[in-house]
DNA sequence: GTTAGCACTCATTATCAAAGAGTGCTAACA
DNA sequence: TGTTAGCACTCTTTGATAATGAGTGCTAAC
């Protein structure tokens, strides 16, 4: 894409801006009035044809006006982010106060993802704060009755899991501790991948008649990191999606209602979001998300931090023609927020799963 | 409603059938043809009349079909049940083994209702099973650092849940065993309303130094039952109800998509499923679920009981002109096999929240 | 380089007629 | 008395045709 000249530049944004705020193809009359440039209709017919040549608005038909294509979705998007780049200390000091403090990080991530649904009318998701690696940082167990073995996992970040062990015959309190104080001499700090055969023959070999509970219990910190790193996603909003006829198309439309219902596909977003290097607000605009079937749609993306080091992900996912600024603006002043929010006021950070 | 004659009986259940399958309102000629009355298109006009006067069909417009009004699908869907009656004890022989059998509950409910969605093509949901009211089994103190208490509260039922408690300075640990040994002693079966100020003062004057501490941990008890008592929906398939046409009108369908996502509408229908008499299967057409909005659509209930005593409940909610003879079945067979799971072969309850 | 003017294209909308489905009613029939 | 054939009538659906209007591209003049 060749550089646009000052003036092209100034038509191509109006284009968009116009086409956010209606939704209609824009044609060269209403440029011709909207824009600052006293050019007539004519001029800018002339000028626009250049700009559709160039590839970044397009006709619906012959004799329609223009709407933006990606590519020029994609100069637009950037001018906002460079125009908002200088803002983002001044939202700093704004504090609006989006958010109640809550205690329970769950109760907490639910209202993230409402209020901003609420604020954007858009589809909104976030994830849970996740390690990228997660090390066991004890392990409980105690009998809870005749038959049953609690053990109680405590992993890095304070996640907690538990998982309950059925025994055929009850263990006497000194062999629990006795357990307990091998187990943990073994798996404090380790991480999943550190959990091979060789250590468990060990643990094995030094478990004495007991040995035979020690799969159970293995399988139950295996199940418990894994479920600590079981990608908890929430979402809000989905339904906003049915507000914008431009997408409507059946097909569209149920598909990703139905990837938000089942949520699965939303991991590989984030999967994308996370491995970026740029840990600030990235904005896919139809195809170049990393997700099928989103010719119709645009993805915003934020990253927040938790203080232990934890990422999460936020996500905005609405039509190609969203309202960028007050998107953007919007995850700003809301990363800013958590940011406070986690590192800190963290009075309580909760339970988990 | 009077009551009908056996011809007008076979009329109308011919119309439903009818109406069901194709959705179009259904003309004189086609019942003459559809059913084994051997009558002309005539008669039946002529009773078919009778059958608008008493209010079980209804006409669109003048020179349309009829279609069943709320009182018609009423009778057909109680001689269904009349019929499937009989066949639940053979249900029962059958086996078809719709669920793979896991262990943790929340996947095992997971799994029910995106099987039961699938099998059904309707929008489904399942509560996890719950007590009417949550008793303490024990609680459980540790310090995680110096920092950090660890309370584990195990409420009936085996459901566990974690409480995180800050604490500004370390505590001793036979101290925490103390603590330990107090709390339990009074919380060890109380229920919510159990924990009252007067129990709290005593607990406080047994506390000594650290009845600062009691607070919280009350608190975390007190939470940690009413989240073992806020009740968990597990939905799936909610966009299935984009596939049905008559039911389309935008205000309707982002309504009841809205309270699939956001869940607090489903309460009220299991609140009524629950504290109804009948166990069994429940269906409620159109407006008669106690939902606001359901003009166009139906509900088929069902409860399934844990062995403690917890019961659950299932929904599937479909267009009004659903197919309930396929629902109700496959809903019988569920119950059966769900029956079996938690009753018979109960190999791990797993945990919760 | 800019602009006015004009012919041309194409989607949208309205109007109208024809077709078809189904009814209600009447009169004839068993 | 219940059943049926026949027919006029109603109302939706469909398709064709024409009118409208927005917007363009191009040419010629400024």
């Amino acid at each position: 894409m060749e550089q646009l000249s000052e003036r092209k530049m100034k038509i191509l944004q109006a284009i968009v801006a116009n086409y956010l705020e209606t939704g209609e193809p824009v044609g060269s009359r209403t440029i011709s009035k909207f824009t600052d440039l006293s050019l007539s209709s004519a001029t800018i017919r002339n000028e626009m044809a250049d700009l559709e040549e160039s590839g970044y608005i397009e006709q619906p038909h012959t004799s329609a006006g223009r709407i933006p294509t990606d590519a020029g979705y994609r100069v637009y998007v950037d001018q906002i982010m460079k125009e908002r780049e200088a803002e983002t200390e001044e939202l700093r000091q704004e504090k609006e106060g989006l958010l109640e403090r809550v205690d329970r990080m769950e109760l907490m991530l639910k209202q993230v993802v409402k209020v901003l649904a609420y604020n954007t009318n858009y589809a909104t998701m976030i994830t849970a704060p996740q390690y990228r690696e997660v090390h066991v940082k004890f392990v409980q167990l105690s009998m809870v009755d005749d038959e049953h073995v609690l053990a109680v996992i405590v992993t890095e970040g304070n996640i907690i899991k538990n998982q309950m062990i059925e025994v055929s015959e009850p263990i006497a309190n000194e062999d629990i501790l006795k357990l307990s104080v091998l187990v943990n001499s073994f798996l404090q700090g380790a991480a999943l991948r550190d959990i091979n055969i060789e250590m468990i023959q060990t643990m094995k070999g030094q478990a004495g008649i007991y040995d035979r509970f020690l799969d159970q219990i293995l399988e139950a910190v295996v199940g418990a990191i894994k479920e600590a790193d079981e990608r908890q996603i929430y979402t809000s909003g989905a339904t906003n999606i049915l507000k914008y006829p431009e997408i409507g198309d059946e097909e569209k439309t149920s598909v990703l209602l139905e990837a938000f219902e089942e949520k699965e596909m939303l991991n590989e977003l984030v999967d994308e979001t996370l491995s970026s290097e740029d840990t600030g607000i990235q904005i896919y605009i139809g195809d170049e998300a990393p997700v099928k079937n989103m010719k119709d749609l645009s993805v915003v993306t934020a990253t927040y931090e938790l203080q232990e080091g934890a990422k999460g992900t936020i996500g905005i996912i609405g039509p190609k023609r969203m309202d960028y600024k007050k998107v953007v603006d919007t995850l700003k002043k809301l990363t800013i927020e958590l940011d406070e929010i986690f590192n800190n006021k963290n009075k309580s950070k909760g339970d988990e799963t």
